[in-house]
DNA sequence: CTGAAAGCGCTAACAT
DNA sequence: ATGTTAGCGCTTTCAG
């Protein structure tokens, strides 16, 4: 069992105080006397309690970050940023997974909250006032999402997805699909919401597909849908949705940009890799990062009053800002001009249509919770 | 600020030991006087402060873990199953990532050790007395590195890299490249003995590169150097450092596998998307983060002595077992027989060999850190 | 500069 | 079934 500051104490002949101010406030000790405990401390391998110490001071210096699912590789980049600038204000960084399970996500606020001053909410799936309420346990930052009354860091997906779809309308595109992600997504939300209307402004049809897990899988098991829905092109939810999607429209004999034009959202570096290289919508996703990461401690350097409780210190919502950061399409090659008189299908089925496919779609695709927007 | 326990005894009027036990041992309370007290917490917002129940009860019921970098598709599955793993047995895990930095290494186990019962050290890259050390601290599980004395779970690259040589004997090459990892990593030194053992014994020569950093960058970095080599078959330290130097071959205009052959280690996702599919030794990541939670937990149902200090509860040394996984060749399509008659080069320059290269190599490569095994 | 004392929020004997 | 008491390991007034 490790040893605890008395023993420190006594191993050195002085009072438990004088050893707590060797390691808290070193210039408070004797240069003599703290020297004399530190070697005891070295001998005794002790180290102080940081638990213990963070129950009387309100502080762990540790934040918590909660993401959505860790193998998307859109967050290691966030993530790192956050541990980054954590790391030039003295804090490190727990990160929890939750699979984008809304109840994990709840649990692991809970877990969380008392072994850190703060905690940042990523893509949060969990209802709008549960945020509300965990966010009384504990100071929050939410990113990628939008709750009133709390700090938030968004990027404007809004605005990228209407980049996208004005670049698709501009390659003469007029039927596109939007796949959707998951249910609970802030950012979904936002994509539809903007796509609709450009789409709309634009004379095009925007056939909703979804929701779908945010994941390979979930864009390769669309492709098929894709195919029936007779679109000639495709905004997907994020980067791997749309890798996922090539992979499956590939199997079907489609070829992207081809066939289909494909976007993503993200800029996920995979996306520089696959062939044909994703044209996507950037997100500042390394900003977002060491932005709430900085308007979490944004008073951390200030005094905190006695008698337990954790002040003003971290967290504090006097100035509740909500950022939005900006968005850029970068276009790379899944995406082309529309086909000119409808497309030959290489892996054609009997569903498949004739050379008019384009002028006769057969009516718009059935799927789970697809919708016609306009 | 939030409520305490002394806030909720006083709102439902009992002594706050009965507001403990309806949350720590409901049974032992009265009904009637449970619903009281949870009626006023529920009011209060109030949430016991596990930070102080774990203070005296030295149980926090969560896990660290402690990986090399986050944003390496290897660990997210090793990640995922070790919180699986940790939720049957309720306990919650709280992931750290080190950027391959053996200093922040050593500062999050010291951040994370009296938040967590127990930490496992994936990959780590720090001195085996320091992990030694920090195993006097707080309960530990190696995973990927054997350590003296304390519990680890290893994964067998060496048989594995041994029958990714075979493979390549078996195609016919005789000049092989290792491309090595980062220093300091148990796996790189378990890949370079095994590889460099069956290269001998297939009387093939291995020309090793490095080290390395694991990334597809690091791997891209050396495709020069491997074209300079004249060796006609690689095998990487990773997935990504593969994925990375086929990239990198390609754009010298060196095709895999038809003038090179590539064989990656751990079987990432990835290595299926990208083309072509990689070859490579799957390691069993998902096993492994599971058995280290058991390791880690194993003796979690004992009672606990009284008078604080960690006991045998978590991480106990009595029963220190080393697991070592199997792993197993994927064959994929990066590897192909070795080219007939030497290799014509698309990308030639002036140091290009004529088609006699096979024959006359010119000398083995002069790398940074570079050696010829055998 | 150092010691004494109080207490952070909670649990766990021990009584009753 | 509930209250009393004594701390977990540490920091921080307050004296001296």
């Amino acid at each position: 069992m490790p040893a605890t500051i008395r023993d420190v104490a006594r191993a050195s002949g002085v009072h438990i105080s004088t050893v707590s101010r060797t390691f808290s406030a070193p210039h408070l000790v004797n240069p003599e006397t703290r020297v004399r405990v530190l070697a005891s401390a070295e001998e005794l391998g002790y180290r102080p309690n940081r638990a213990a110490r963070a129950l009387i001071t309100g502080r762990t210096h540790n934040i918590g970050l909660i993401i959505a699912d860790i193998a998307n590789p859109f967050f290691p980049p966030l993530i790192k940023a956050a541990e980054g600038q954590a790391r030039h204000r003295d804090y490190h960084v727990f990160v929890a997974d939750t699979n984008e399970d809304p109840t994990a996500e709840e649990e692991l606020v809970h877990a969380l909250a008392k072994q850190v001053d703060g905690v940042l909410l990523c893509s949060p799936r969990m209802s709008n006032s549960l945020i509300e309420q965990v966010s009384r346990e504990v100071p929050v930052v939410v990113i990628n999402r939008q709750v009133a009354g709390l700090p938030c860091v968004m990027m404007d997906v809004g605005q990228g997805a209407r980049s996208a779809i004005e670049h698709l309308l501009g390659l003469g595109h007029r039927r596109i699909a939007l796949l959707g992600g998951p249910r609970g997504s802030w950012t979904n939300r936002e994509i539809r919401r903007a796509a609709g209307a450009a789409a709309r402004a634009g004379g095009a049809e925007l056939t909703l597909l979804g929701p779908n897990p945010p994941t390979e899988t979930g864009g390769g098991a669309q492709a098929e849908q894709v195919r029936r829905s007779g679109v000639t092109a495709v905004l997907a939810y994020n980067d791997l949705m749309a890798i996922g999607l090539i992979e499956g429209l590939d199997q079907l004999g489609l070829r992207v940009p081809q066939d289909v034009s494909v976007v993503g959202v993200d800029d996920i570096a995979l996306s520089r890799l696959t062939r044909p290289k994703l044209t996507t919508v950037a997100t500042p996703t390394a900003a977002a990062g060491r932005t709430a990461v900085d308007m979490l401690l944004q008073h951390d350097s200030e005094p905190r009053p006695r008698g337990g409780g954790r002040s003003a210190a971290v967290g504090d919502r006097r100035t509740t800002a909500q950022v939005m950061l900006q968005t850029e399409l970068v276009i790379r090659d899944s995406t082309g001009p529309v086909p000119e008189t409808g497309r030959t299908r290489p892996g054609g089925t009997p569903e498949s249509p004739g050379p008019h496919r384009l002028a006769d779609p057969g009516g718009p695709a059935r799927t789970t919770g697809g919708v016609v927007a306009s």
